[in-house]
DNA sequence: GATTAGCACTCAACGAAGAAGAGTGCTAAC
DNA sequence: GTTAGCACTCTTCTTCGTTGAGTGCTAATC
């Protein structure tokens, strides 16, 4: 359904009038903020006629009138004009990333906190898993009595690492044979493709120190358990704080719960991303109990996989500005990394 | 100054009625509540006393009393009976830590989420630094083509890991052999005994690749660095959701911006802990801003140094709960750590 | 001298009633 | 199709009286 230029005019002021302010709009001050020459009646007219079509609506007879979530969709689908950053901030961004390249979760927390803050809304960032990483190298490393250390390398600098119990008089060598047969077995192969009969041909591959190497394989099934989760970094959940639709505690309650709840949080993320930035309104958003919050997230490659950066808002949100800074900081961000792994 | 046996009863009866109801106690509901057998009226009198001495406050003439924070001092100092957990939840506390043994950041997470769901307050556990662990082995590991891993690992376990730059034509050999000399010269000592000259004088006791050496250098001092800090869990945040005295937004905001800000709680943490368990209430943690909280802390040992475990929350706190609670997390806590570096 | 009953008094909390004001919808004229 | 004019609606804010919990004081009682 297409809007004529008029009615576009009049619902865009809306929204943004109505973003800044989260007071309901009426018509003089359509008029009055465009400049338009057109009188209010006419406003009023037109007014009716997008309320009608359900791109407004209205809290209660003779309020002004609020953006509806169609009327949000249609400006983002038909109208909206993405804003980006200007050129120090992404100059700034891209300090922030290169400072911090030597590790990933410094990466990402601080990219989701830049985020934050230029747009005043919580953000996220999400490292994709490693699972198509190769397997570079294991190691057994004796730390204590009864201890030693499982250490696993991927090419892409990725270190897990795991307790595991030992007899105290283990040999060194013991523990260097057994890591020498890993090696040897699962050396550049990439993470998701080690199966389990992979390990098993390994065990059956050593006579000696069965129990040992039923604890090193144990570890290192739970670091391929750990290596295919998805990292996640989250910031200015705060921000939630000042937005006038939260100040209903229970409102806030749930908000922050799921913010502060990781899993709640993943479910919450769209798995898909289709387009460039990914805009989810209100209630597009299925999750229960709250239909106040809209998602803006897109995608960025890495690791031949694909992460995720986005802000979650009110649905009153300035999507041109989210959506223009989540597109722009996820561009920089794969473009620093390309060059990293 | 001391009390007498009835004026103790009043206050305590106001406190742990104000306690759990948030609001004012009067004359009739302390005699009602503990069948006390005096009338009304000479609670009145007492409670004209008590607040003579500080001890308690009227919100306006005429309503009931609440306890003041002298109030609340002198029943904590005085009067207080702790109250710990019950066998069923130190069992279940004690397979928290055992599951999860293995990692320290699991451990800190895991029992701090324990003490949020037992006490409903915010809580932190802090793993004391680990200066007092030994060197034990240091690798070089190349990964990619430009760059190496540098890989410490402590007699307790503990792994600290960054990435350098090497030129990419570089031998394994060079890498052992630099690895080798730092093993030699650095290996059993503590890390707080590790100074800059000792890293001097591996630099000069080789002659190649010094361009690698210094990287690598610089890698081990931001680890040693890393190695001072104390690491820090926070739960239960949104518990302070629940009070009512935090339903004002701007206190809300304040209060959680501190919970969320890493530095902001470190600060509010008190240094010294002096007795079993430290309780500061309401303005005894002096940070600007705030007046309305309590903190009560405990310390346990470990790694020859001392962490710390508490829980923070409303003035208007089950001190006694918390006391009780926080004092028993530790001392398993350290029970168990005890067997393990 | 300590305790208690009785009673006037205080003050927050609640709610009803009225005034103000923003904004609409409709009608009739342009 | 557009606009001026006006009655109408509904929230918001303020005022003002009512209610009720709880005190503090006085005088009587133990």
């Amino acid at each position: 359904m297409s809007l004529d230029e008029r009615k576009k005019i009049i619902l865009e002021s809306i929204i943004k009038d109505y973003v800044e302010t989260a007071e309901p709009v009426g018509s003089r001050a359509v008029v009055k903020k465009h400049g338009l020459n057109i009188s209010a009646a006419t406003v009023r007219n037109e007014m009716a006629d997008l309320e009608e079509m359900g791109y407004l609506e209205q809290p209660y007879t003779s309020a002004g009138r609020i953006p509806s979530q169609l009327g949000y969709r249609y400006y983002v689908d038909c109208m909206m004009q993405k804003e980006t950053l200007s050129e120090e901030e992404i100059e700034l961004l891209q300090k922030i990333i290169r400072d911090n390249i030597h590790e990933w979760n410094e990466i990402i927390e601080k990219v989701s906190s830049f985020l934050a803050q230029a747009t005043s809304y919580a953000s996220f960032v999400i490292f994709p898993s490693l699972t198509l990483s190769k397997f570079k190298y294991l190691q057994i490393l004796p730390i204590e009595d009864h201890k030693a250390l499982v250490i696993a390398v991927t090419d892409s600098g990725l270190i897990m690492h795991r307790k595991i119990e030992v007899p105290p008089n283990i040999a060194e060598g013991d523990l260097e044979t057994i890591a020498k047969a890993f090696n040897k077995a699962l050396g550049g192969k990439r993470l998701n493709e080690i199966t389990r009969t992979d390990l098993m041909l390994i065990r059956d591959s050593l006579k000696r120190r069965k129990k040992i190497i039923d604890r090193v394989l144990e570890a290192v099934e739970y670091m391929l358990a750990g290596s295919k989760e998805e990292r996640i970094a989250i910031s200015g959940t705060l921000n939630i704080l000042n937005e006038p639709e939260f100040k209903d505690l229970e409102k806030l309650k749930k908000i922050l719960a799921i913010l502060e709840e990781d899993v709640l949080l993943r479910n919450l993320i769209p798995e898909d991303i289709k387009k460039e930035v990914e805009i989810r309104i209100g209630t597009e958003n299925n999750i229960e109990g709250i239909k106040e919050i809209s998602i803006v997230v897109s995608g960025y490659h890495t690791l031949g996989q694909k992460g995720k950066i986005g802000v979650i808002g009110p649905i009153r949100m300035e999507y041109w500005k989210a959506a223009g800074t989540v597109e722009t900081v996820g561009k920089v961000l794969e473009q620093i990394l390309k060059g990293q792994f």
